[in-house]
DNA sequence: GACAAGAATTTCGATATCGAAACATCTAGA
DNA sequence: TCTAGATGTTTCGATATCGAAATTCTTGTC
């Protein structure tokens, strides 16, 4: 059965015969899903008072473990995301009270963001939703195929090429 | 050998052992795989003049085949995007000289938008450096895993679960 | 054929992101 | 010690996206 990818793949190959598309074949259909899933959750979210972005950073302070703290650079990298970026999303997790910025005792350039209880019950209250998106989104894979799948684009995530850097 | 998401997996295990976060697995490895390649591409595509966003749309004129012509309706439903980013983005592109809004004959509340020679030029120019980057994350895949990873990523679009969405 | 409901596009206001640059601090080497 | 360059964070200006509302036109129904 044809999806929306089958029928891009078709055209290509009745508007320009010449070129090998078939690249799009895997990535067409990793971005679509990727954008379907991230629109479901940012619907689903928005009910919550939390956006999808938001979410991450809590997630990750979190499951970082007591004190649940980590510096803007560790966030940065463990989220793709910009410094800039960072730092206004950062500000609002702070006005909404759900991180706390404290000084770095190690490296005074730096500060250390702290996870509240606000934040972790905000984050835990989100957490079954998130999942249960994902889930809805694997139903029609078996553990075998999930596990398949998983194993295809970790092959893809730890080749150095693409972009040569470690994300 | 251990990915990042293998790492995050690794945490969540320790810091909430109750909570089943196997669906991670794989959908953090789609969203990151999915980010890595985006950025690479907007990289390479700020050196053309064309924004991703863009390449994609000239590309949705260009496939459907002469006169490439389309109604931003048919392209938002293309391509994942809403109907006020649209407008702004044939803005630009009109700007830019790469497409033309003419009028629809079919229904005077529409329009249809129509590549022009030099929309078609910009976009065949940046082609060639769009499925560059897709080759490159696709690289360390050999043509049966490439088809696998296909397959398993058309079984979940094609589930009408999820978002109930027709993307 | 008039009218209500729906559809296609645009406008509007808000906001999250980006790259570049500014600023403060750290580190390594002479 | 002092200095030059690297690093962590924030500020700045620009812009792409979004949801909702406004506008214009079409379609189906009585």
């Amino acid at each position: 059965m044809p999806d929306q990818v089958d029928k891009v793949l078709a055209q290509w190959a009745a508007a320009a015969p010449a070129v090998d598309v078939s690249p799009m074949a895997v990535m067409s259909r990793l971005f679509r899903l990727g954008k379907r899933v991230e629109k479901e959750m940012a619907r689903r979210f928005r009910d919550h008072g939390l956006q999808e972005g938001e979410f991450d950073l809590l997630a990750t302070l979190y499951r970082a473990g007591p004190p649940c703290a980590l510096t803007p650079q560790q966030l940065v990298q463990a989220i793709l995301l910009s410094s800039a970026a960072m730092t206004h999303r950062l500000d609002r997790l702070e006005a909404a009270g759900f991180v706390r910025r404290e000084a770095n005792p190690d490296d005074r350039r730096s500060v250390v963001v702290v996870l509240t209880a606000a934040g972790q019950a905000a984050l835990l209250g989100a957490l079954g939703d998130y999942l249960d998106v994902m889930e809805s989104f694997l139903a029609p894979l078996d553990t075998a195929g999930r596990a398949q799948l998983a194993g295809l684009l970790k092959t893809m995530l730890l080749h150095p090429d693409g972009d040569g850097g470690v994300l």
